[in-house]
DNA sequence: TCGGAGCCGTACTGTACGGTACGGTTCGGC
DNA sequence: GCCGAACCGTACCGTACAGTACGGCTCCGA
């Protein structure tokens, strides 16, 4: 485990529009909470029959991940151009990125799923939890860290180890928010505070990792 | 919610000997994880009946709270002393704390812990988010604040805002550790590895808020 | 117009598990 | 030695839910 391919083995080809509606109808259902979910409840959801779910998606298990995957498929945003990278730029992108993260983790839809992989990883069997890392954590690293190397040649940064400035600009930027959420905390978290965060965090990290530009 | 007592509501009176021995099964039985924890299991474990489980914890969610409060009534460590806090000093507390709350969520009874209380927190009803947050996230909160006020007041560090402050350190000592191990992820973190991530952590968090005592 | 594929709705099966009931055993008090 | 309380082991009940079966509808191609 431990990082691995942008989508994760077993690729499989992508859903219908008709196979997209129920996954939706899944996420509704997770989003919302409440019951647990039952597979007579997604059929009733997405208007189709439980057969169709199974023939579609195999098991249970097989509509979770088919769901996780669904959802991570549509958040991958643009790439970023990286070239002349003056002190403006790398501080604009990495508050971009602080606040796309802070973003992603505070949705509901986020919270929701990481707590059915987090629940999930328990009693193993699939890897929901590789697949939900590998489009959080490890998809916002592979973005970033090529934006930390940029403004390190461009000699605005100084670090030895991309993985371990990267490590150390995820904590600054998440600080114990994840888990807070994940354990139900009430955390009031508009726009505007993201904003601060992000900014606060980008701050901190250039403290830490930031070098005037020679 | 946002913070607590220590224990939190619903003290009750503390588990018998027999009791606590049944929570330790429990406990036992979360950390080996595999099969999905049910009260034949716990009886089994326990080597008593379902009836007398019933009878001391009311039903199965009782039982759960009553063993995530075994836990958390088991870890409190001794509180510090602080004054004549020097640098050497401060340091060496925030390392401590930074080493044992590493060595806590890297544990495998707090993971397991976790991931329970995670999964409990979607489909709500009771509070074992509220004990596991208590308990981990703000029982730390509490006692390493007070560490970083004497700094403060011995000059040794500069921050408005105590909380801030204190969930900038956390950050920096978890980073994405924990969310990547209740995600699954088979973090390799030995005894000297959180050695070394915890004088890290802080000697970049002190690199932030320290300041030459003047 | 017909046949068949795909799917919806619903009814059904099997089983795992939360919770209860009960007989048998141990043990402390009298 | 006797009684009752606490508790163990096991059997039992009800239900919720994963997975299956099937009849009927729609649509499409021949």
């Amino acid at each position: 485990m431990s990082a691995s391919a942008a989508i994760l083995d077993t690729p499989s080809e992508p859903p219908s529009l008709r196979q997209q509606a129920v996954l939706d109808a899944v996420l509704s259902l997770i989003v919302e909470g409440g019951d647990p979910l039952t597979m007579d409840a997604v059929a009733r959801r997405a208007s189709c029959s439980k057969e169709t779910l199974y023939k579609w998606f195999g098991d249970r298990d097989g509509l979770l991940n088919a769901t996780v995957r669904w959802q991570a498929s549509r958040v991958h945003a643009g790439r970023t151009e990286i070239d002349a990278l003056d002190a403006a730029t790398l501080n604009k992108n990495l508050r971009d990125f602080a606040e796309s993260w802070l973003s992603v983790i505070a949705s509901p839809t986020s919270v929701a799923l990481n707590r059915i992989a987090v629940a999930h990883a328990g009693s193993h069997k699939s890897n929901l939890g590789a697949i939900v890392l590998a489009n959080g954590r490890v998809a916002i690293g592979a973005r970033v860290k090529p934006v930390l190397e940029a403004g390190r040649a461009a000699g605005l940064l100084a670090f030895e180890d991309t993985e371990a400035a990267f490590r150390t600009f995820f904590g600054l930027v998440g600080r114990d928010i994840q888990i807070r959420l994940l354990l139900g905390d009430a955390l009031p978290l508009d726009a505007a505070g993201i904003g601060r965060d992000a900014a606060q965090a980008v701050e901190q990290f250039l403290a830490l990792y930031g070098r005037a530009n020679p």
